[in-house]
DNA sequence: GATTTTATGTCAACTACTTTACATATCATG
DNA sequence: CATGATATGTAAAGTAGTTGACATAAAATC
């Protein structure tokens, strides 16, 4: 992109420093809006985050806990903290791995399978309301941005020592 | 965008899905990075917006909390406690606005600014090491999409009663 | 078999975010 | 002047995020 004007210069910094503040706002209005809309399914974001996770094709018979918070990219800590407030209401369960017996697999209950099922028209409207302007094609544009940030941000984790 | 397929099908569906879980993963690791790489200046990410907010042109002679908590889309509650603890170091002051004093407008003190200054070359690099591989025309797309992602949550927000 | 690494859990302290509710002071209006 | 709306603060409970440190159990290695 060698036609950008003033790619050294104070448009660029100018550029970073509002999409950092951008992502900021956004996700702090996606936390607090998503949480209220499933309000009646007594399920927060990073709840919904997780259940979403775990109802993947690849991840139906368990996700070590290491595993699953690298994919939702927060602590081991924070997410057993998340992990025990799902298994006291039965929507997820911590299996033995067969293969490792210090891993524990986590994995959705019949319960956490329903409850998941009953929020999903609300899920889906959430998403009309919040993104349903958007054409497919900008969304493909804008998984592709973030791609390259998440990459970024995850390649400094690693040099910065993630989970050291 | 009419060309798109399956305007209404799974296809949207799941990219809404990944793109909402996109942004929860890039906020998590923004603020984990953020705050690591500004290690050595004591601040958080969401302290760093904070002053990024203070430090702008329209609001050197102060902002009111309000304004400031409608900015960073977060709680008047929470932000109240983030001043808090900036107060306590000295770095940004409540003064009491001249035209309503019901209002404290926050500004930041002389060691604020200096601290700011100081901070400069180390978010310069964190965001050379975060968004250097984005052009500022990449930059200027996703500020466009993020504007209207925002721009959709603000308005749910306000639907669902934001600051009652 | 002893040692080291790995996986998880737990404890603790802290910041940040939410909500509901109430207190206080001030502004604006009838 | 009384009343209501507004701006802020405070309190309290809960969830979510961070870090560091330690315990336990099992796997892997020498």
């Amino acid at each position: 992109m060698k036609q950008d004007i003033d790619q050294s210069g104070s448009l660029t910094a100018d550029l970073q420093n509002r999409l950092a503040f951008r992502l900021y706002q956004c996700a702090n209005q996606l936390n607090k809006t998503g949480t209220r809309w499933l309000d009646r399914h007594d399920v927060t974001t990073q709840q919904w985050a997780v259940l979403g996770a775990l109802v993947r094709e690849r991840w139906v018979n368990g996700i070590a806990v290491r595993d699953l918070a690298k994919l939702l990219m927060v602590s081991r800590q924070n997410l057993t903290g998340v992990l025990s407030r799902l298994e006291s209401r039965g929507w997820i369960e911590r299996v033995v791995d067969a293969n490792d017996n210090r891993s524990r697999l986590i994995k959705l209950t019949a319960v956490g399978w329903q409850r998941w099922a009953d929020m999903q028209a609300d899920i889906a409207s959430f998403y009309k309301e919040s993104m349903g302007n958007l054409s497919n094609n900008d969304m493909i544009h804008m998984l592709h941005y973030l791609d390259i940030l998440r990459e970024n941000f995850r390649a400094i984790d690693e040099a910065q020592g993630g989970e050291e």
